[in-house]
DNA sequence: CGTCGAGCCTGAAGGC
DNA sequence: TGCCTTCAGGCTCGAC
């Protein structure tokens, strides 16, 4: 499931592909609820004639940033506001635009010829000029594709980046003294820290020895620098090993062959994540799994010492 | 404020 | 072998 590293590793993908520079000439929205409330129409008028600038990752979103619309098609629409809907404003042609792009469980892009075949669980495809598709592959069909002018609109509730220098042994200590959560849905609340999900939060408590079921307020300042060190640390190992893959399935984060681009690696690294049953890495003692805020949560019980309720 | 449960989906895994 | 049930998992919303 795509959580930071994974969401790199498909950033990384599509700009190797040569994704900046693309020019969307349309598009076919093949399962609705992928593009939000919006119509289909409005979402391919609002894309179309547009040219990719950047693509980047903020959290768990691949924001695709695009240019105002082509001047030949501005001359013909006279860059007149399109209006507004829902009581949303739409934009201008004039206007750039973004896609941000959240995979959810299942969700990846990738760019390929027009002429490659299908998978069946392509859910948005844009055409881009030159005989090439950038393609929203999505089996579960819980991502979400979706465009607005504003570039930030759909993640302006994020939280601060593991991964930018800003993310200091302070910062996340005032994160934690001002909540009385336990410590892994907190880690996960996106609005707080963005880009961990269930997989990394593990790895990283783990490696910090800190119990998933921990009060915030209760963690010290070692706790929080080991803490801070041990989730850049599970980040940086899987974006290096280009994401975790799990299980054979249609939701292990794998594209289909013919697709090609990076197979993820991370999943020999992981100590505690789905390895109930298994030694810890560290001490040999048996890996227990309980339900934590209704994930599963795996942990070694000597490593990571429960709370004292 | 924090927690819990439902709903969105479908492939995989387990039961019989 | 094959049918049927259950489960996982990110996020949002509503209830308490």
């Amino acid at each position: 499931m795509p959580e930071l590293p994974e969401v790199t590793t498909i950033v990384t993908e599509l700009i190797d592909a040569g994704i900046v520079g693309g020019r969307i000439t349309g598009g076919t929205v093949l399962w609705k609820r992928s593009i939000g409330d919006e119509s289909e129409r409005d979402f391919l008028t609002r894309v179309t004639g547009r040219t990719i600038l950047e693509t980047r990752r903020r959290g768990k979103n691949v924001l695709i940033h695009l240019s105002p619309r082509d001047s030949s098609e501005i001359s013909r629409c006279d860059g007149v506001p399109r209006g507004v809907d829902d009581g949303r404003h739409t934009g201008t042609d004039a206007d750039p635009a973004t896609i941000s792009v959240h995979p959810r469980m299942s969700g990846r892009l990738y760019l390929c010829s027009a002429a490659t075949v299908r998978t069946g669980y392509e859910r948005v495809i844009l055409t881009l000029a030159g005989g090439r598709e950038l393609r929203f592959y999505d089996p579960r069909k819980f991502g979400r594709f979706l465009v607005s002018i504003d570039p930030d609109e759909h993640v302006r509730h994020l939280g601060v980046e593991p991964l930018a220098t800003d993310f200091t042994p302070e910062v996340l200590h005032e994160i934690l003294r001002h909540r009385q959560r336990r410590i892994k849905p907190l880690l996960m609340d996106q609005h707080l820290i963005a880009g961990l999900g269930n997989i990394y939060t593990d790895e990283a408590l783990w490696t910090a020895r800190i119990h998933p079921e921990r009060r915030s307020t209760s963690i010290d300042m070692e706790e929080t620098v080991r803490l801070r060190d041990a989730i850049v640390h599970v980040l940086q190992q899987g974006i290096a090993n280009g994401g975790t893959s799990l299980g054979t399935g249609k939701s292990n984060f794998l594209l289909p062959e013919a697709t090609g681009g990076i197979v993820p690696n991370n999943q020999g690294c992981l100590s505690v994540f789905q390895r109930t049953g298994s030694p810890c890495p560290r001490c040999g003692t048996v890996i227990m799994r309980i339900v934590v805020a209704q994930r599963a949560t795996h942990f070694c019980p000597r490593c990571q010492v429960p709370p004292i309720v």
